[in-house]
DNA sequence: TAAAGATTGTTAAAATTTCACACGGAGTAA
DNA sequence: TTACTCCGTGTGAAATTTTAACAATCTTTA
């Protein structure tokens, strides 16, 4: 009942390319308008179609298929976080390995980075799939149990795969962070996980937006010393600037 | 100036995909909400961008996200595809432990699956990102490089990774299927971690709909034999049924 | 400099969407 | 059967977004 009639206003839609609402409650009298809105909010997360003002467009009418979109959680300091994610595009380069973890930011580093020909690997799924957009670009994903806060994957097995792989960089985020309890994240096995990234990355760069500041998560994953460059935004406090300044690591 | 902002705003819109227009408002602080209304309006004249209820989104966001083969891809048959996961779903018992693929079949199965606490081992993003959705289902990602065609992890070192991993029943689907060189695919890698999943799946289930039929891919991954039980649809021919049900395979 | 036209700002009204809650049917277990 | 839950649905008010109309400002050119 739902299923088809979902399916018939896809179809529809596919076919007129663009429809308002009033046209839809027209072709389906029997059910009200809410239902009629509730369907192409669903088609639109299938990522068929396009919800405009007063109704929909087939996302085929643009040219050709498309879909996916981010969840709801991209209104947490989403400027600071495109600020950070562009300061990190600039670092990589072509015919680079990079680590990347599975975190909103670096969510943003994808959609902001250069389509160059690097290798990437990340524990993110999301960031997978965003990265999947570039032509360029070669990505392996750590396997692994699948965390659902934040769509990473993580298991104990990650240890003997990164033996196996080299990447120079890793460019990661921490959820929290206090100079006396160093960075810190809510899940003890991506902590590990992290961990082992930083025994192979021969640099490390932390994405650190300043709302992360003051705060303190279960597991810490990295101290001051472990890294090698902050990205941060422009609300990034002085007194810490030069904290981190004064153990010789560079703060952009 | 009306010029110029004009076209940093479709810039920053291909670049970020969509906005609303309270971002840009931030990002032109000195000109009023209504004239960047009527940018948009302007920029969707010139077919650039979608406005959408709060905002716009780059018409090249839609013409590329996801990689337009996967998205087409899931647009061919679909009732059948959903007939055939529906069938799929109710397979699916509480604590079973489930390989599957990450065809654009085992998407629909993801979607139609009842949210059992179950594990679910899958090399496919797309269908690890829609079980997230399921609140008991636990989900286990296959490492490896990612394909983007099909948007599925696939590595040599997956065998090892078997080795440490059961399952019941593996739940799989092919893109072509002739009686002679049985069920086949499109990659190498994909066809080998196949294989291995055979190998330790006690029970291999086949989703293959219809239209797979008389169609060879490069790399056959199963002979009849292999498997225990055939999901299809309602047009499945006859004699093909025979003939699996000739070689004491159930036919759903 | 004046006048016309373009661009922008401001406000209220109109249209649309979202939200919260209620209802009824299908399925399930006691 | 009865009670109970889950799912799809309907309803109306509240919130948000868009439109429209007009005033103010800036540009251009005669």
């Amino acid at each position: 009942m739902k299923r088809e009639r979902i399916e018939e206003i896809a179809e529809i839609l596919d076919k007129r390319g663009k429809m308002t609402l009033e046209q839809l409650e027209e072709v389906f009298p029997n059910v009200s308008q809410m239902t009629l809105r509730r369907d192409l909010f669903q088609l639109e997360e299938d990522g068929r179609i396009i919800r405009i003002r007063g109704g929909a467009m087939s996302v085929k009418e643009v040219q050709k298929v498309s879909g996916e979109e981010y969840t709801k959680k991209t209104t947490i300091n989403t400027d600071a976080k495109i600020v950070i994610a562009q300061k990190a595009a600039g670092l990589i380069d072509a015919n680079s390995s990079i680590f990347l973890d599975g975190g909103t930011t670096a969510m943003y580093l994808s959609k902001e980075m250069p389509d160059l020909k690097c290798n990437i690997f990340t524990n993110g799924i999301a960031v997978a799939m965003e990265l999947a957009q570039k032509k360029n670009v070669n990505i392996t994903i750590v396997g692994g149990q699948l965390m659902r806060e934040n769509l990473s994957t993580a298991s104990p097995a990650a240890r003997e795969y990164f033996d196996r792989t080299n990447f120079e960089i890793a460019i990661v985020s921490a959820t929290a962070f206090t100079p006396e309890q160093g960075f810190s994240c809510n899940s003890q096995i991506e902590s590990e996980l992290l961990k082992n990234v930083f025994t192979k990355a021969r640099n490390v760069y932390m994405m650190l937006d300043s709302s992360k500041i003051g705060k303190i998560n279960p597991y810490t994953f990295a101290r001051i010393e472990d890294i090698d460059v902050l990205i941060t935004d422009d609300h990034f406090p002085k007194e810490y600037k030069e904290l981190f300044e004064s153990k010789n690591i560079v703060v952009m």
